[in-house]
DNA sequence: CGTCCAGGTCTAC
DNA sequence: GGTAGACCTGGACGC
C-alpha cells in the first residue's frame, strides 16, 4: 500500500510498503530523506503497522476460544493505525453520529485543504499526510464549517486541536507503551473529559492507543454481533460477559470476532 | 419535499 | 445515575 506521512521539520514523504511477515515490512521511499527523517519515517510506520506490538497475552487467550483460535494462528491483531494519536482522535471524532461516507468526506479535506505535501514521482498526482494539531489549532470556524462541513463537531475538533498545540493535553503519552505509561482507567477518564469524545469514542480510542479492555459498542457494532451469534436480544452487557475471559484484550477479541469476515 | 438516522455527545432535568 | 432533546450533515426512504 501507498502511505504518506508528515515529517517533524514540515513537509511529507510518500513511500510503498509491502508487508514481508506480521512483523515487518519493506519501504521504498519517494524522494530524499536525511537520515534523522529516515528514522522518523521508520517510527511512523511501525506505529501504523503496530510491528513491535506483543499481542502474545491475547494469543494464549484465544487459543482456548473455538471462535477466536484462527487469530492465534494467523498472529492476526494487528489493526492499521494512523500516525499519531491525535490523528486518530480527530478521525474518531469525525465517525460520530454521521454515515461512514460522511467521515471520509471530514478528513479528506482536512488531508486535502490542510496537509503537508509530499514529493511524488513524475506522472502521479501530489500526495498529503494529515495535518498537524498547531495548524488545525489555527483554523476558524469559516474553515471546520464551510470547508469542511464538520457541523456540531468542528468546534470539539478545534478545542482538541488548541489544548494539543500548547501542550494543555499530551495524547501521544496515552499508548500502551509510552514510558509515562497510565492505567486504563486514568486514560478513559481523560479521553472522556475531551469535548467531543464520549464513550464510544474513547473505547475506540484507547484501542488505537493499544489499550484493548473496552469494547467498542455503536450502532454497527451490536447488531453485527447479534447476527453473528443469532442472539437477538443480547445486550452490551451480556457481550461484554462473553469476552470477559480475555482480560485486558476484551476489546481486540471482540473486534476481531465482528470482522472475521473482513479477511 | 419531509422525515429519519447514521460506527454519538452534550446539556438539562 | 439515568434519560429525553438538540445537534450539523447528507444519503436513504416514503409520500
Amino acid at each position: 500500500m501507498l502511505l504518506t506521512v508528515a515529517l517533524r521539520g514540515g513537509g511529507a514523504r510518500t513511500m510503498r510498503v509491502t508487508a514481508h511477515s506480521n512483523t515487518a515490512a519493506l519501504l521504498e521511499v519517494f524522494g530524499d530523506l536525511r537520515p534523522a527523517e529516515a528514522a522518523e519515517v521508520v517510527q511512523t510506520v511501525c506505529r501504523m503497522l503496530r510491528l513491535e506490538e506483543d499481542l502474545s497475552g491475547f494469543y494464549l487467550r484465544a487459543e482456548h476460544d473455538p471462535d477466536l483460535s484462527w487469530a492465534a494462528d494467523e498472529d492476526a491483531g494487528r489493526i492499521l493505525r494512523s500516525a499519531s494519536a491525535f490523528e486518530d482522535v480527530i478521525k474518531t471524532i469525525c465517525t460520530t453520529n454521521c454515515t461512514w461516507s460522511a467521515t471520509e468526506r471530514m478528513v479528506e479535506a482536512l488531508v486535502s485543504e490542510l496537509g503537508p505535501i509530499a514529493p511524488s514521482l513524475s506522472g502521479s498526482a501530489p500526495r498529503r499526510a494529515f495535518p498537524a494539531a498547531s495548524v488545525l489549532a489555527e483554523q476558524n470556524e469559516d474553515f471546520y464549517s464551510g470547508v469542511m462541513r464538520a457541523g456540531y463537531r468542528g468546534q470539539y475538533i478545534r478545542a482538541i486541536s488548541v489544548a494539543v498545540a500548547n501542550g494543555t493535553v499530551n495524547l501521544e503519552e496515552l499508548t500502551r507503551e509510552h514510558p509515562a505509561a497510565l492505567a486504563d482507567r486514568e486514560v478513559e477518564n481523560l479521553l472522556l473529559s475531551l469535548p467531543g469524545v464520549g464513550p464510544y469514542a474513547t473505547a475506540h480510542i484507547m484501542m488505537m492507543l493499544g489499550r484493548f479492555s473496552r469494547l467498542v459498542f455503536d450502532s454497527w457494532t451490536v447488531p453485527k454481533y447479534r447476527n453473528l451469534t443469532g442472539r437477538h436480544r443480547i445486550t452490551t452487557k451480556g457481550i461484554e460477559r462473553r469476552f470477559r475471559r480475555y482480560g485486558e484484550y476484551a476489546g481486540l477479541a471482540f473486534w476481531l470476532y465482528l470482522t472475521r469476515d473482513w479477511l
